[in-house]
Order: structure tokens, then sequence, then C-alpha cells
DNA sequence: GCCGTTTTCGGCCCGACTGTTTTCAGTCG
């Protein structure tokens, strides 16, 4: 089956093409629409592209379901090819870097024979991009350090992404019958949110069978390296008795910081496993996604064990519908929730201002608040009325207090204007969680992981004000984001914040990002009593009354 | 290239920002 990424890359490789040659701009946007009509289809694409429907799509016609079906068949596309004709292939990578549009690429072409990313790094360093007309210095400096943001970023993928290779070498791991016993560690037992290296420990019984079912591309002691396609290194720690599995495991796994300030002697290490190395220096066991510097900075009586899991979450919040910009109807977000165990939900479209995500105005959110009464009552499941509501530039909400009284739960989050100066960010954002009416900050800090840095903000300042305004702050586990920050998480903890674990789900597949945000809480040692989505419905329904209260 | 129609052509989103200019082009969302 081909990849749906493929097909999408191959259409906005097409349009930025036909964008460089200077062809038809309504042409160049048909692929480009194409590609993201596609991307919000999600798992639906596989359907129609199987059965041959894509004609059914709005948006797809004729030319773009041929280049499809030719790819989708053979692997290549004689469109691209032929526009490909006399330039070299690499060149669109170069469409990828930020500031860089088809315009500039031309020159770059044109003028200096550029046609890769190696090139241009090489001309930045040579001071010819500066001198070129409509360039400068400045374009210059911001190119490279965009490419040397592109190296670090390069070394690292997402969770979500190694904890799908690391799935993958599970199964075949436990297809191996010299191995007895397998864990994963280090970065991912820890569950960082991005990850540099996939590190597995084994136990086996004989070596020579374990090692025939790897290429092995470098060994170390009791290491080896495994030769893979993916984008990091993957190696596994191979031992043979369980007291070296356990130590090998316990050693891994924690932060070398963690290790060293908490006092452990390797040489002297004693106990049968993890909680007995714990005992041997009178600790109390620690979860592995702790075992981090940072848990020193907890106050002690918050250095509990988190208690949390998936069991736990009783309220679906935050998440979007075909209302807005989600691929899923409101109902079949409801049917997955409740399959997944929520008991309760608040649907939170986009708002109004958010024009490109199809955001609801006031009368569309009462349309919407009929469907979920009729929806409540079928389904025998409560669906609040909520909204994810932008953040204006001036820290206003989206709609007067007077409409927010309509809404029974109201998230906050900064959607645009990413530019401010940090004292104008931290001040628009302080104002919103002042506001009467707001129950949850979303994404506090707008990062996206490997991508874009988090906007110019005080996080203590924000943090501060959350705690001070009873607004709860979001976990967001998408794991682009997973905002706020695990290391941030402490601060609030000992602020006395509350929190909230949400998907942001666009579709029903995206619910089960949820584990990664429990993960991250986890890591911050988040107890279920500082969860709102871990309230009962009545408790859920006490904590929106506060509002009501303050605002009589 | 796609869509929709007074059905085979004509219209398709644009405002904000940035860095370059010398009044604006290119890029982004």
């Amino acid at each position: 089956m081909t990849n749906r990424k493929e097909i999408i890359n191959l259409l906005y490789n097409i349009a930025d093409v036909l964008e460089f040659k200077g062809e038809n701009p309504f042409k160049i946007n048909a692929f480009r629409n194409g590609a993201n009509i596609i991307r919000q289809l999600g798992d639906k694409f596989d359907i129609y592209l199987k059965e041959k429907r894509l004609g059914e799509v709005k948006g797809i016609g004729k030319g773009l379901q041929s280049v499809i079906y030719e790819y989708a068949e053979k692997g290549e596309s004689s469109e691209l090819k032929s526009l490909l004709e006399n330039i070299p292939e690499s060149l669109l990578e170069l469409f990828t870097i930020h500031g860089l549009g088809p315009k500039k690429i031309k020159v770059l072409y044109d003028q200096l024979g550029i046609t890769s990313i190696g090139e241009l790094e090489y001309a930045c360093k040579e001071n010819r991009i500066a001198l070129l007309k409509g360039f400068g210095k400045t374009t210059q400096e911001k190119i490279l350090a965009e490419l040397e943001k592109r190296k670090y970023f390069s070394k690292y993928i997402l969770l979500n992404q190694a904890d799908k290779i690391a799935k993958e070498i599970e199964a075949e791991l436990s297809t191996i019958k010299s191995v007895k016993k397998f864990s994963r560690t280090n970065e991912l037992r820890r569950i960082r949110e991005i990850i540099s290296q996939i590190e597995f420990v084994v136990l086996i019984d004989k070596e020579k069978t374990f090692i025939e079912h790897f290429e092995i591309a470098d060994k170390k002691e009791n290491r080896i390296f495994i030769k893979t396609n993916y984008q990091i290194p993957v190696s596994i720690y191979i031992t043979k008795d369980v007291e070296s599995y356990e130590k090998t495991l316990f050693k891994t796994t924690g932060s070398e910081e963690f290790l060293s300030k908490s006092g452990f002697d390797f040489i002297k290490l004693k106990g049968k496993g993890e909680t007995e190395f714990f005992k041997s220096i009178k600790m109390e066991f620690v979860i592995p996604e702790m075992r981090e510097e940072e848990y020193f900075s907890l106050k002690e009586k918050n250095r509990k064990n988190s208690d949390l899991d998936f069991s736990n979450m009783q309220g679906l919040l935050h998440f979007h519908t075909t209302f807005s910009d989600g691929r899923d109807t409101l109902e079949s977000m409801i049917n997955k929730a409740k399959e997944l165990g929520f008991n309760y939900a608040a649907v939170c479209d986009h708002s109004k201002s958010a024009f490109y995500a199809n955001g609801l105005n006031e009368e569309r959110i009462l349309e919407q608040k009929k469907v979920l009464k009729q929806i409540t009552a079928e389904k025998n499941f409560v669906v609040f009325q909520g909204i994810e509501s932008d953040i204006l530039t001036d820290g206003s909400l989206d709609y007067s207090n007077d409409f927010l009284k309509n809404i029974d739960f109201v998230v906050a989050s900064v959607h645009s204007q990413f530019n401010l100066t940090e004292s104008d960010m931290t001040k628009r954002i302080i104002k919103a969680v002042e506001n009467p009416f707001t129950d949850l900050l979303g994404h506090p800090t707008g990062r996206l992981l490997l991508s874009r840095d988090s906007y110019k903000v005080d996080v203590k300042k924000i943090i501060d004000a959350c705690a001070a305004n009873d607004v709860a702050i979001e976990i967001n586990s998408n794991p682009r984001r997973l905002d706020l920050d695990w290391r941030w998480i402490y601060y609030a903890r000992n602020k006395g914040c509350k929190f909230s674990i949400n998907a942001d789900a666009h579709s029903t597949e995206d619910l089960l990002y949820t584990n990664y945000g429990i993960s991250i809480a986890r890591k911050g040692g988040i107890q279920q009593t500082e969860v709102i989505n871990c309230l009962s419905l009545n408790e859920f329904k006490k904590f929106l009354k506060r509002k009501a209260e303050r605002n009589l």
C-alpha cells in the first residue's frame, strides 16, 4: 500500500516545481489544495484510493486522480518527472526552507546555480547570498540559522515516531527464541519528548543465535548497534543472566545526572531489581519516567510517583469535529470516546477568528448546542458545549462575556500573532487567563517540536496567573506539541496548578494521542487529583460552576 | 487543475509581515 504521506508530498512537490516555473497560480493551488484535502481525509483516503473512488472527493479532479493512481501503482510520477527535466530533484528540498519561496529559489538557481541545501549553505558562508538583488545580510543570516536548526532537528524524531519503531523491534524480539526478556531503555523508557536513539536491553540464553537475527553496524562491549533504515540509531544491550539484565536496565534508564545526584554506586549496587536498588540507598522507588535531574527540583511532598493511567481519564476535553477543522463528526468522536472508556466530553471546536479552521460564530455555536443536546440524550453520554477560543492580540477572547455565558467550557489558546515581544505576549496571555470565563489555557507555549520554537513568553508568570485564577493548564498530548513542557510541570505543581490532558484530537484516531500526554504527565509526577479530566461527571460540573459563581 | 453552471468556460482568498527597497515584492498562514 502506497504511503499516504508520499502522495501528499508528491502533490506538494509538483506544486512547487510548477510555481518555480511560473505556471498558472490556480493550477498550482489545485495541487496544494488536493494535498491538503488528502491530509484532512486521514485514513479514509486509503479506502478511496483502494476502491478507486477518489473522483467522489471534492477537489480531486481528473488530473490529480491520474497522478495519484499512477503513483500508487508504479511508485513514481511521469508528471513530476517531466517537470523535473533539466532541473535536479534536490532543488525540491529548497522549498522546505522557511523564508524561501519560488521567486527567491529561482534567483538562487539562475544566478548562482544553487540546486541543493548543501550548495546553499556553502554560498551563505561565502557571503554570496547577501549580495544578490532582493536578498541581503539579514536574509542570509536567517537562512544559515534555519539550516543550523535543521541539522540539530535531524538528530531527533518525535516520541510517537520512536514509539512506532520500538513496537516494530519489539515484535521482532518476541519472535526470537533465545530472547527471554527485553525492555526499552534510556530516552524511550524515560519518555523524552524527542528521541535521539532507540535502545533496548535483552536477556538471552544463546548469543550466537540472537546476533544472527541482525545486521550489525557496530559493537561495543555488551552492546550492538543495528543497521536499519531509521533516521536514528538503534542499539541493544545484551545480557545473559537476570542480575546483569536488571542492573543494565537500571543503569541505562535514569539520566546520568539523576543517577549521580541520587548517589548510586554501581560497583556496590545490591538487590534483585529496581525496587531493591533504590532501597539499598534508602530511596523510595522512582518510576522510570521521573528519573531525571529535574526530579530534585520538586518539593519533597510532590516527589510521589504519578498514579495516572488511561483508565483514570473520565472526561474527554478539547477535541475538534467537522463543525470546524476536525475530520470526524461529533457523533463518531463521541462513539469513540465511549469505546475508549470516557464518561463525558466537552467538544471544543475553533472560534470565529480561526477562519483558517472554519471557526464557529455565535450562531453556529448555538446550532452545535442543539446537536449535542440531541447526542447527549440519544447516547446517554453528557457532552458539554465547549470552545477553543482564540486569544486575540490584546488578550481578549473571541466572544463577548455576555455570549460566553452560553458556553460550558472555555479553552483559551494563541493561534496567531506569534511574534509579539515577550512582555506583550505575557500580558496578552495573562489577560486571557484572567478572563472570568476561561477554564483552561490551551497549548501554553505554542511550540511545535522539531519545527517551531515556542513564542517568547514568561512561562513562570503565565503559570502563576493560572494558579491565581483557578485556570487549568493543558498538557497537549499531540506528539508534535507535548505542551506544557514536562520541565515546567514541576514548577506548576509546586504552585498548586490543575492540569488537563487533551489529545486536541482532530479525528477519532488522534484520540490515542492521549497516551503520550499521560506519559508526559507521569513524567511530571502528576497525581489524578491534579487533573480535571479525572473528575467524575458531578465533580466536573462543580468545577464548571465555579465560574457561574464568580460571574454573578 | 477544479468546480459549477444560465453546462464546456470563467473564476478561483487575501491580509499581515518582513526585509528589501525607495514605494513594494515575496512569503506565510
